[in-house]
DNA sequence: CTGAAAGCGCTTACAG
DNA sequence: CTGAAAGCGCTTACAG
């Protein structure tokens, strides 16, 4: 049995094709009679609708939204702040009608996603302007709108103010009255060395950009925290041995770039019968779900990551219309304090 | 100016479009001379490879592939084991060249993605079989997988072994003891009832499965166990009011049907002073990563999230390969006993 | 309210 | 190694 299409239905009702397409895609374009005599006849023989491969073609839209994550997805989603986007993104792009796929960078097979898959427009998310995901996507001059990224010329940037949020953690510290702090971050190659040493360039933009707020208020108090990183973009072996190293001659206080990088120093620092806040002030970053729930509760910054989500979707939907999209302000971050963090001893 | 094509191309260069299309898709059909100057010429006039809404249409396929969540994909994403599982499939798709596009039941505005998403097959996890996605897909004839669902004629069934898991979870409790046991469930109204005075119909097979279990090892202790539940999918207000009216006159011993249901039992179990384990024993489902870090550590039953997400995909690769592809065996669960569970107090 | 024409941009056999 | 023909299944103006 052939495939069935428009012109199977049409022959079979005795109509045009393009009877049929309206019936399914502008039903005010025919009498209700006729297009119930369509639709009953499409029912009997098997036919769910306009093939979309077809209707994508023709039609110029797609209905699919892509989104771009720095890495594989397998890496991507072990970030509970990329998860947490994703599905406001992913909300948000339903509300609207659209769906999201996820598009990974290969180097794999001849595939490449960004340059293969149709799709509307795209949104990046904290990615390096050199991906190669992110060039196919420019080169199809696809509407794009840039998450927590490094500017790039006529793209919407979408961001928390990560700055001010690190720098509000690290004068906390200071205004506990800290002054050897230690700074653990990933995507920066660094063992337990002096800021002063080493150059503070990462690959990461939002990384780069806490680590900026940071330096600002711990300069200001002539400090000089030492710095604990490692090369790749999540937590790992490396950086997992390189905070060991860091308590084995503590610090009194760490910021950590994330909720997550501030529990596994407050884990290692309990393993090692370290007392947090007592002996080791921790700090974290982006108000994980978690962060209220461990004991003692992390004192951390605040992101709103639904109105992130909600933000991107909007500036890729206003691109989508043909409109103009510039890049709306920073979004706010708030230092919340919890019980992570305490004077240093005397 | 005019959108460039292959045709732009091929007269640019002299050749006809089908050579040009060649050097992109087929290079092995054309000299390594020609293919460079047509790709050098397509790179010149700014030309990002062939269409792919055209190439879908033309080759009859996408390489796209639909997953279909419960709910909205912003419930779906609040749920750890339903991201380990995207996660993992996700990885799994890209490592076969496939992107993955997550379909969202519209009740909304007209677009349903599951009819009009072009794809090369999906993967339904675990869903009723009378969703209207399901529906859709099947009425397309795309290859679809079905995970953790309810069996479908003539489609994959990839899950875990719910039931044995349950079963072994609700055993360790009877063997440590315990007769005043209570489950907690979702996508099942029953607010601190006895077991025997309703009924356990759930629309969650996953849930149903699980229930099976417990109840199979308490009826062969002849336990009646007390059911706390919500009609919703999902932990909400009304769940957790339940919880409470359970924690006024404890049980011994909770069997709850997820680690973060379990989470919530603890908690509030804190709250009221009541110790767990040593006056409250709670088990949870799903060993979530957060079960070994919170204290005490919890009892749970481990599942394979990596494994479930790879056999949903390969099952899937199977069909697209047009082969037969036929159910495996349940993956294993293993009960793990940590810190949460304890005999009863005497 | 209905239909004939042109086109969306590519690929798949098939010839030469 | 290269190309002319047919086709993928639909939709968009435009006439009538």
């Amino acid at each position: 049995m052939a495939r069935v299409t428009l012109k199977t239905i049409a022959e079979h009702v005795g109509v045009s094709r393009m009877t049929v397409s309206n019936a399914f895609s502008r039903p005010d374009q025919l009498s209700e009679d006729l297009r119930a005599r369509i639709l009953s006849a499409a029912d009997e023989l098997g036919y769910a609708g306009p093939d979309p491969a077809a209707r994508a073609l023709a039609r110029g839209r797609t209905g699919v939204i892509g989104m771009v994550l720095t890495n594989s997805p397998r890496d991507a989603f072990t970030d509970d702040v990329a998860v947490g986007f994703v599905r406001a993104v992913a909300g948000s792009l339903a509300d609207a009608g659209y769906s999201l796929v996820l598009l990974h960078s290969s180097r794999d097979a001849g595939v490449d996603p960004a340059r293969d898959i149709a799709m509307d427009g795209a949104i990046v998310y904290s990615c390096a302007p050199a991906m190669s995901a992110y060039s196919a996507l420019r080169e199809r001059r696809l509407p794009i709108v840039n998450v927590e990224g490094s500017p790039l010329p006529g793209v919407p940037d979408i961001g928390i103010d990560n700055s001010s949020g690190a720098y509000q953690a690290a004068k906390h510290l200071v205004e506990l009255g800290h002054t050897r702090i230690a700074i653990v971050v990933a995507a920066l190659d660094a063992d337990n060395r002096p800021s002063s040493e080493i150059s503070l360039d990462t690959a990461s933009p939002t990384i780069s950009r806490r680590l900026h707020g940071w330096m600002r208020a711990l300069d200001e108090a002539g400090i000089i925290p030492s710095l604990v990183g490692t090369p790749r973009v999540a937590i790992d072996a490396i950086l997992q041995e390189r905070i060991d190293r860091m308590l084995d001659d503590p610090p009194t206080a760490v910021l950590a770039f994330s909720d997550l990088a501030a529990l596994e120093v407050m884990e290692r620092a309990r393993d090692r019968g370290i007392r947090v806040p007592e002996q080791l002030s921790v700090v974290g970053f982006d108000d994980n779900p978690l962060a209220a729930r461990v004991s003692p509760a992390l004192t951390t910054v605040r992101q709103d990551i639904d109105a992130k989500g909600e933000a991107a979707v909007q500036a890729l939907l206003t691109l989508l219309r043909d409109e103009e999209a510039g890049s709306p302000p920073l979004l706010p971050t708030a230092l919340v304090v919890r019980a992570s963090t305490a004077p240093p001893r005397a």
